[in-house]
Parts: structure tokens; sequence; C-alpha cells
DNA sequence: CCACAGGACGGCT
DNA sequence: AGCCGTCCTGTG
């Protein structure tokens, strides 16, 4: 069984510029150019017409608001693109290259544990080992024939067996993912509390849990908070901010600091256009 | 076979 | 406070 409904003329919005600019995991491009992904509790399928209609399939009923709320379909890009666009040349081409990116908002518990996934790791295998996560714990989905799995809630994952989660392909990270999911199930760690605090404050915060470093935590407040105002540094956003700003002299958090002087609370778009762009022109290599 | 890619941690200064 | 070796696994 599956439900569908429409999004009709959506604008700044592309399928492949959201969903392979590296903030999720969980969409897979389809060889008609749709996109299927798993998201919540439910499974989309998705694709775009001519006309700029969104066509999407869904497993679940009434999800409408919800999917809008996801995709970001109440932010107005094109004043964030606007303003960007002014900014210099090398983020003009960043912004025209990403068009239709979206920052999607993703559940925060599911962001945190890929986040913690993505440390020393590529997108590919990121994406391999929470899918082995998702069948190992969680809830198995049937959508138009086919068998998805949820990712695992922090309970399904707190007690799991060290040598079951060594199997999915976490190395060094599988203590981490646990004792992540044995904080935030105990209440240690409340992660809606930490959506309602300022970004500085919700990164401490985040930061408490092993396996989170700034970088992981601001991944977290940007892609499941919406807030804007963090610029996370991975490799290929040091590579092209040096490329294009500095050459090597600066320092990590001097670079953090320029960016959201410059950048102010658009500096997560920012960051995000900068990384799709120096990714996928492999920029400073 | 080896080199390399990719963030956080922890031990060192 | 800052630097750097180590953690794991897939790819070239």
């Amino acid at each position: 069984m599956h439900y569908n409904f429409t999004i009709e003329k959506i604008e700044n919005f592309n399928l492949t510029h959201t969903f392979e600019c590296g903030q999720c995991f969980r969409w897979k491009p389809n060889l008609d150019g749709s996109y299927t992904g798993i998201v919540g509790e439910g499974i989309y399928n998705i694709r775009m017409l001519e006309d700029s209609d969104l066509i999407i399939e869904s497993s679940i009923p009434d999800s409408k608001e919800f999917f809008e709320k996801y995709i970001d379909n109440l932010t107005d890009y094109s004043t964030i693109k606007q303003l960007l666009l002014k900014s210099d040349k090398s983020m003009e081409k960043a912004v025209e290259y990403g068009y239709g990116m979206r920052i999607l908002k993703q559940e925060p518990w599911e962001t945190l544990a890929s986040f913690i996934i993505s440390a020393n790791n590529n997108i590919p295998r990121i994406m391999k080992t929470v899918e082995n996560i998702a069948r190992a714990y969680g809830k198995q989905i049937e959508f138009k024939g086919k068998a998805y799995n949820l990712f695992p809630k922090p309970e399904e994952l707190a007690d799991a067996r060290d040598e079951d989660l060594k199997c999915c392909g976490l190395g060094f990270r599988g203590k981490y993912i646990k004792r992540a999911a044995q904080m935030i199930s105990s209440g240690e760690i409340d992660l809606e509390k930490i959506g309602n605090m300022d970004s500085t404050s919700a990164r401490s915060e985040l930061t408490k849990i092993q396996g989170v470093g700034p970088k992981v935590a601001d991944c977290v407040l940007l892609y499941s908070y919406a807030k804007a105002d963090v610029f996370p540094i991975d490799v290929w956003i040091k590579r092209i901010v040096e490329t294009i700003y500095f050459g090597k002299e600066k320092k990590l958090h001097e670079m953090q600091e320029f960016a959201r002087n410059k950048y102010g609370e658009l500096a997560g778009f920012a960051q995000q256009y900068l990384f799709y762009y120096a990714r996928e022109n492999k920029i400073g290599c």
C-alpha cells in the first residue's frame, strides 16, 4: 500500500543537488531520475516533472506537511541565494553550481549517529554502514514490493552486542554509537532540549558525547536543527576555503571565525554550497 | 603488497 | 594550549 501527494510548482529545488550534496545518507537515485529515501517512519519515492511539480509516493498516509518541512519548503531560498551571490566570485560559482540545493531538516538521532559514523570515513562507506545498522536493528517496512529498514531508535541500539555492531562495519566508531544510544535512551542527553538551545550551548552539549567533535556537532546543528550560523569544516571545506581565501596559514578555529563573520546567519548555507562545489570538482586536491 | 582517504581522541610537549 | 600518532576499512 502506498499514498500519493504532489507539491505543485516548487522553486529552488533540485533532487540531485539536495540528496547528493553530502548532508544525508539514505536517499538513492533510480534509473528514471526519481529518488527513493527512508525518512523518519516512512519510505518515499520522489520525482520532479518538467513543469516543476513534485510527485511523491509514501509508505505512510498524510505525510505531505511533514515532508514539506523535511525538504525545507517553507524557507525562502531565493533570498538566501541572492545574499550569498553578492559575497564574492567563488561563492557565486558555488551557488550557481548547486542550484536547487536545500538543507534538509533531518531527525536528530539518526543525524547524530550518521555523522559519528562519518568520522574518518567516506560517503559511500557511511551509506553502507548506516544501511547495515538499519538492516540489523531497524523496523522493516514494505513499500511497492520491496523491503526497507528504518534507522533504529536509540533504545533499539542501546544494548547491541559489540560483535553485532562490528559486523555493520563501524570499526572503532562502534563503541561511540552504542554509548551515544545509551546516553540518549537514558535521558542523560536530551536531543529535544538541545534543539531549543543557541548554537554555542547546543554544540558544547553535543560534544559531551564521545565520538562527537566540533565538526560532527555542527553537522547535527545544521542538518537537524536548522541552525544556519554554524560552518562545519571537513577536509573539503578546508581545501576550498584555503584555495579561495587564504592559503594554508589559518588554523581551523580561525577559518570558523572568518566564515561566521563573513556569512553570519547564512554560514551553514554557504558551507553547503562550497562543500558540494569543492567535492564535485575536486578542488584543492 | 602498500599508500591513501577521512575526524576525534588522547598522550605528549 | 597546541601538535600529531592512532583508530578501521575500502579503493587504487
